[in-house]
DNA sequence: TTTAATGCAAACAATTTGCAGTAGA
DNA sequence: TCTACTGCAAATTGTTTGCATTAAA
């Protein structure tokens, strides 16, 4: 079975998901792990990042062509609004939504999460009729 | 504005979007097209799918670390389950569903599309105690 | 004819991996 | 001590781009 050291590193990297409030990536992680830990090692936050998303803490936001996010998991959960203009992302609250019933899904399918993504334009990108 | 042309490499890439049910990535997309017309590049294939997503004919299924798929817009609008183990996806009837919606988003976001996605593990994967 | 679309290859970007050294338990 | 974890660098993968050429409209 899985023996699981408590290094520094990886204290680092969970403080900063958790301290984080910007869905940052895997690039960015490593920047405010080094704020702190200057030797840490981009592949040390990958490592960590997929341990913890394995070990369902963190959660992944992913889009294609750009780099993964990850969100440390809240007490709260919520989803997100992506803008396809300019990429950010925004946090909608999931208690307003109705809860995410496990319907229909294929038979044994445990669901361990949900991602809920509303695609579209924010405000700011909204296309002007020039 | 934007004039789009009809071609013959892009014919192909939809007609295997519209064929195939197994959300391919854009390799495989790319292997089913050359089938046909073998001098097709990949090149082509991902501007031919970002024209495509762009238009909303077709959406991107991601997951990290993984290449992205697309899924051909049908008129049944359905969602995913990925199998973290396995990596399959499943289809999931959003008719089942209740309707989601546009709530709490921020201020003047308009929703173009919604990604609902069931990460968990299917039933071949679910892990044993041995 | 006009110019969007293509093929190719090189450029990029994100993530993974091998390995020898370091440090938790 | 024992071996998981780390840093580093090289290796993979997935995707994008520049450019000369081809072919829709």
């Amino acid at each position: 079975m899985a023996m699981v050291r408590q290094t520094r590193q990886r204290a680092a990297v969970i403080e900063v998901l958790q301290t984080s409030r910007e869905h940052p990536d895997a690039a960015a992680i490593h920047a405010a792990v080094r704020e702190r830990l200057p030797s840490v090692s981009l592949g040390t936050v990958y490592r960590t990042l997929d341990a913890l998303v394995a070990g369902g803490v963190v959660v992944t936001l992913e889009r294609a062509g750009l780099a993964t996010r990850y969100d440390w998991r809240e007490g709260t959960v919520h989803h997100h609004a992506v803008c396809r203009a300019c990429g950010r992302i925004f946090d909608v609250d999931a208690a307003a939504l109705p809860a995410v019933p496990s319907v229909n899904l294929p038979g044994g399918f445990r669901v361990t999460d949900v991602h809920l993504e509303f695609m579209g334009v924010c405000d700011g990108c909204e296309p002007r009729t020039t």
